[in-house]
DNA sequence: TCAAACATGTAACACGTTACATGATTTG
DNA sequence: CAAATCATGTAACGTGTTACATGTTTGA
């Protein structure tokens, strides 16, 4: 994923390993932070792959490679925003990582792939609700409250989508307005 | 994570690799579901740092490996247990993996580990708070919506730890009645 | 009799972490 | 002048996945 975010990154502007490193630490950190032993490793993959490019300056006697988007990776962004949001179980940092970079898309395919995602989630939810149904009578308490967590946190993030989600999708520049009072 | 839960299934009853797989699909598979590949070298691993033992049996022709804990599992397992619930951000499935055990826990640690569990999450969600403060000026919409859903999924789950985790550590046997009309 | 399920395992690969290694510049 | 920060990178390790390899038994 780490690879993802990084290209997401210089989808707006050039940067260094070392500045991506602070910009997540600012943006992304609650779904993904890597160290530095993941990022260089993922920049040197990157630019083997063609996705990027660097040119090497010098900056007040510190030596920097200065990253940028080549097309090719531009394009690889997009064909990772548009597969499926709701892949694993649990894993939500794939799809906030997703989320994050949905600007880059146009509004209506925004729409459609959250709206799917709904429908995964709906039908994960049945899935768990029937696996609960088999194990209720010789599951422990806390068992089952793993499985009643699950349906509950799968009822948080349906609602959660359909209502704020979607709503920023429909209407972008309208977001900010309704969340003022949080600040 | 998988070895911490094979120990956890060999409390209650000794088991093949194979049945720990088909067991995990009906329990745990939420939050963690291991592939053989990791399940087989987990157990020569357990087996090694002698957390568990085997023995060989023939049944019906096929050879199979009978696991069963040891002291020093048992021990081992009751380590991790009591280990602080919250620990990276969003990573829940480490969290479900600890309370599906919590059954092997004596009742007030159990109650103490959520507790601290609920602070360790308010904080977190401070921390989530604070940064929001620090980016929303200039965040696109979508970005600040990430930082969003972290908010409402921090107030999802403190009030589902307060609520219904909490009233199962505290009386395990009443839990059952409140929640059957799920089924 | 043939496919599915039972049963165990390894090899190649992916991707992350921490710790180490190096060296410059900035700031108190 | 020492410590923090800037800046890049590698090595060892941990832990997961998929695919492969092998062989048995059970059931339609």
């Amino acid at each position: 994923m780490t690879e993802y975010i990084l290209l997401g990154f210089l989808m707006e502007q050039n940067m260094t390993g070392y500045e991506m490193k602070q910009h997540m630490s600012i943006s992304t950190s609650y779904f993904v932070d890597a160290s530095f032993g993941s990022i260089y490793p993922s920049l040197k993959r990157l630019e083997q792959k063609g996705l990027v490019e660097f040119r090497e300056i010098t900056e007040s006697g510190k030596a920097k490679k200065v990253y940028s988007i080549k097309d090719r990776g531009r394009e690889e962004l997009k064909k990772w925003l548009v597969t499926p949001l709701i892949s694993s179980k649990v894993d939500i940092s794939s799809v906030l990582a997703k989320i994050f970079f949905f600007r880059f898309l146009p509004q209506e395919q925004a729409v459609t792939l959250i709206k799917q995602g709904i429908q995964d989630l709906e039908a994960s939810r049945q899935d768990l609700l029937n696996l609960k149904a088999k194990v209720a009578q010789y599951a422990d308490p806390f068992e089952l409250c793993t499985l009643d967590f699950g349906l509950d946190n799968y009822d948080f993030t349906i609602r959660w989508c359909q209502g704020h989600l979607l709503n920023i999708a429909k209407q972008p520049d309208s977001y900010l307005s309704g969340r003022k009072e949080e600040l």
